[in-house]
DNA sequence: TTGTAAGCGTTATCAT
DNA sequence: ATGATAACGCTTACAA
């Protein structure tokens, strides 16, 4: 590979003056910007973007950080984060962090290590902004669980109402016994559990279970058998992320209960499989690329501007009203 | 942030010295690493990646270039990258292409000039390993689907014989009059086509329609929509990707098409929704997990050892039979 | 308009 | 066992 000394001699100009030519920084003679343009397409040479991000003290790098891209939610999100970026010539990196708070603080670590310009992050619940450094070194933008801080840009479902206006659908259409399956995982499953009580109160109602459950399949199939085990059976269960709702489904086929008939079923966010199984199941939709886009824009305007008073964006989850609510006549 | 010349100020020794200690690259005076350790703490130290690798000329970051990371056999597969390269200590660049093979050079360009340890790559159609230079400066390691090329590690599905099972797993199950619906965008489609042909051709049978589409849910979706329209229609569906599947599924449902009874479906990659389904699908499933591991392992055993003679890692499918092939009494 | 040279934060060579 | 220093490839004052 060659560099921009190569370049510059096969130019017979200066390095400084094909960094120039490069970066549009100055008027250079025409005739001398052809030359260094041809000598650039002579050997073929693309500047070192390390040693770019080291002279210049940022990169065109930002962090992604997700519990695990695996969850459709952040599939999404992070296609659309890698569009956004894209467009602004940024990569991005992927981190997966497990709900693990120590693989969390080693790639925020990392991500500073590696002088990412920003990072788009969905905390776990253990994070403490505060406690940590990275602030006054990394931009950040905090996306799907809130944290206390007001010291970064966010981007969030309102989910309070999200799960309430949920729950009174499920009220709406004549359920009364209803049981809910809460991620424990982040401040989500906290805020839709709220959101869920809170519309049972306003019609003098109350929960006939809740469980607070790792967010994965396992999890809410397990709980759902237990619910549906129990005394007195909730005659509609909602779940507040889309693992659990399959975890659910699939307990409830397992055990033949009919769907809606017996028990209904709600759940958050859109995926291949909510609309394609029978019935199909109602769900509270995410604008994932939304969030994403947004996110990312937020993140670069901060990385311009770090000074500007952080901003949280707050977005509205949109009720797709389908099968698995509606009893059947 | 501190730099490595602070500690070594800190701790009264040369930048060296500090280098050493990091590196446990040579003896150091037990009492003279205490102080450097110290120092570091102190200072909450952290070396600069990016000063690391422009020095080394190497870094711990790979790139991941897949059509679409939404794409549920992608992000299995984009997880497990990330859950090996994490192991190492590497991070993962996240690289959408959309097949389209501007973007695709553009990011291969990018990989290289951010100085990438190496590339876990599912090419387009057109990308033409030879007429390409990364080779000489990045390893690979190519996934799903195969080039021409022997300059570059491979990790693929057995695709001809898988779809030649899971055809043949059709005719087992009494269906005659098959159709496929393959895509267009790899040569996995290709593959698969063969496959499927050639299990056919064993039992001297013909396909009842053949359709290369874009890999997407809506065409699946239109596609099978014209298999059921036409005169001799198809009394079992074959899809060689989860997308085209969705959307095949989507179609026989709205057309009320009964499945298997009707006309069966199968297709290819385990995905959340496909056993959710009523019925199931039978699907050709894929080592994602392992696939993911295996390139990871491949691409780093070839950055420590350059000159080692490609290797092509074949894997098998797992045909996982339910529902939706086989017909009811 | 262009060149010279310092410096970004490391590591590695060569001394001592 | 440790220190001085050059070098990695680039950008950017400052000079010319």
């Amino acid at each position: 590979m060659s560099n921009i000394k190569d370049v510059a001699k096969a130019a017979g100009v200066s390095t400084a003056t094909v960094s120039r030519v490069l970066a549009h920084s100055a008027i250079i003679k025409p005739e001398t910007r052809e030359r260094v343009l041809e000598a650039i397409a002579q050997l073929n040479y693309r500047p070192n973007l390390i040693a770019r991000s080291l002279r210049v003290q940022k990169s065109a790098r930002i962090g992604l950080v997700v519990s695990d891209i695996r969850n459709p939610f952040f599939t999404a999100i992070g296609r659309a984060v890698e569009d956004a970026a894209y467009e602004q010539g940024y990569s991005v990196l992927m981190c997966n962090t497990d709900e693990n708070p120590e693989k969390e603080e080693l790639y925020l670590n990392l991500l500073r290590d590696e002088n990412v310009a920003g990072v788009i992050f969905s905390p776990t619940q253990q994070f403490n902004m505060a406690s940590h450094t990275y602030g006054g070194r990394m931009p950040f933008v905090i996306i799907d669980r809130s944290v206390d801080s007001h010291e970064a840009d966010m981007v969030l479902l309102d989910n309070v109402s999200a799960a309430c206006e949920l729950t009174k659908h499920l009220i709406d259409n004549g359920y009364r016994k209803l049981a809910g399956l809460f991620g424990d995982a982040s401040t989500t499953g906290q805020d839709r559990h709220r959101g869920f009580l809170q519309a049972l109160q306003e019609h003098h109602l109350n929960p006939v279970g809740v469980h607070f459950v790792s967010p994965r399949i396992k999890q809410g199939y397990d709980a759902t058998l237990a619910l549906l085990e129990q005394a007195d059976r909730p005659d509609a269960i909602f779940t507040s992320n889309s693992l659990l709702t399959a975890g659910a489904f699939q307990a409830m086929r397992d055990k033949k209960i009919s769907v809606p008939n017996e028990v209904a079923l709600v759940g958050f966010d859109e995926t291949t499989w909510d609309a394609l199984v029978d019935p199909p199941i109602t769900v509270m939709a995410q604008p994932t690329e939304e969030i994403g886009r947004i996110a990312t824009e937020l993140l670069f305007r901060r990385i311009q501007e770090p000074t500007r008073s952080p901003e949280t964006v707050t977005l509205k989850g949109s009720l797709i009203a389908r099968g698995s609510s509606t009893k059947r006549k």
